[in-house]
DNA sequence: TAAGAAACAAGCATAAACGATCATAATCGC
DNA sequence: GCGATTATGATCGTTTATGCTTGTTTCTTA
């Protein structure tokens, strides 16, 4: 029994039912215990089904830090639901490199999008140009949320200035954490040209540039370059980074996390 | 029974009846009292139910303690509904007095809001610092929606300038669109203070005010007086105006529009 | 108001489920 | 073919869910 009649077995009972136990996958699966484990870690990470204590279960609206505000009413891009496990922990991780009361810069992005929650409490200013940030962050007990003067654009949904300023100019700050739609050896990449603009804006105005970036986005190559990779001080990734990549980054002399395996720094 | 199964039962049950006892519980699910109880107490915790003496039962307004938009006297989203119908004929006699392709500035509120659906078309610039107008007019065909540099205040969903700039320095429109909470001999009054200081910027910057008012803005008066009622051009209102407030806007040189008759334009 | 019954919370024990690690087999790429 | 990578299976210590027991609180009703 191979891994995708396993995987098309298992999300097709969670979509029958919502939930299906451990136990019956047992009985159903020819296979170690262990493997019907790692392909719902693998399901997960993917964010095609949500696992909970004795089976796993459909992924809801609740699981991906939809934001309630009405601003989130513009549809999100199917990105959202890619590797949506990955991102959570790449937030995760993001949100811990950020010191109670400082100011953090986050550029827009699904995986950005995933810090948000982890966020609150830690009395932050985060200034962003992304209106998804603005939504997911707004209401967050102690976190202040300020915009950059501009020019709302309703496909990005982000804010760029129009005028030469951007009515923040003294504000600097220790770190940016920003998405990616590829990295590769011409360093970080964005599909869409409209972005690029506003993100070397950002990355002036911080000390420490952190990328959060699954590991699928070393794959593809295509894209605007944003920034070459000397000019990214960390990237948060997860530990399916194929070797080749993780050398090339450690090159350029980033350093690494892994998201998924905490102790594990490389680079 | 898998705990999935048991949330799934209990929250159906409240959601049909209201009201779920700890009996009836006992009798559908297979499982010890504490595992109920146990189950309970999670749901409680997420808000999701609310636990009583006996069973359970649905959470209503008044467990959810008070809305955040609360502080500032009627909360938006009632706020919204309440005399709707005027609202629109008053915000479509407002988009009537924009010109095609001009920069206008759109001020938060109720009333304001409902002129969004008929600017689609004009090709408007459009300034504003209420989120609540950009998620109005996001997405909408040749519309530009601006907005200022600053902080996002959460309760009012505004942004206000922090720095002592906003970005905006050159923006000046020939017109400018505001709400009210009342209006009185003193002037124009918000409930909020913190709108007040946003609410004086855009005045400075505009040919014309317009406030957007229906009849039943004129009766109370309490809040904070934004400005004068002779810092005011036109007041867009409905029919069902007292004949004493009408005096009191024709006195101060105010410009007196119904929305619902529209040609008896008193003053 | 006081007694009895029901409902409840907290602590403990157990078995299932879990994550991490290592070892082995299959697969891929050069 | 050979090394590297990936998939699978097995083991072990840890965590979690559940059930039971005990003592307390709350409701009922006489």
């Amino acid at each position: 029994m191979h891994s995708n009649e396993r995987e098309e077995l298992i999300l097709s009972l969670i979509r029958d039912k919502g939930f299906v136990s451990f136990r019956d996958l047992e009985r159903r699966i020819v296979g170690s215990p262990a493997t019907i484990r790692r392909d719902l870690e693998r399901l997960a990470l993917e964010g095609k089904l949500k696992r909970v204590h004795g089976g796993a279960k459909r992924v809801d609206a609740a699981d991906m830090g939809a934001a309630p505000s009405s601003l989130a009413g513009v549809p999100f891009h199917e990105n959202v639901h890619l590797n949506l496990g990955e991102k959570q922990l790449i937030g995760k991780a993001a949100a811990a490199l950020c010191q109670p009361g400082e100011g953090v810069m986050i550029d827009g992005g699904s995986t950005t999008l995933q810090m948000c929650p982890h966020l609150a409490g830690l009395n932050l200013q985060v200034l962003t140009n992304s209106l998804h940030i603005v939504a997911a962050l707004i209401g967050q007990r102690g976190t202040r949320v300020l915009v950059p003067a501009g020019a709302v654009f309703p496909e990005q949904n982000i804010i760029l200035s129009v005028f030469g300023e951007d009515g923040m100019p003294r504000f600097h700050a220790p770190r940016l954490f920003m998405g990616a739609a590829s990295i590769g050896p011409q360093g970080l990449m964005q599909a869409d040209v409209v972005l690029v603009a506003g993100e070397r804006r950002l990355i002036e105005r911080a000390d420490e540039v952190i990328v959060l970036a699954d590991a699928s986005k070393f794959e593809g190559s295509s894209g605007n370059v944003v920034c070459a990779l000397e000019e990214i001080d960390t990237i948060i990734t997860d530990s399916r980074i194929k070797r080749k990549a993780a050398d090339m980054v450690a090159a350029a002399g980033v350093r690494l996390l892994i998201a998924d395996q905490p102790r594990a720094v490389k680079g």
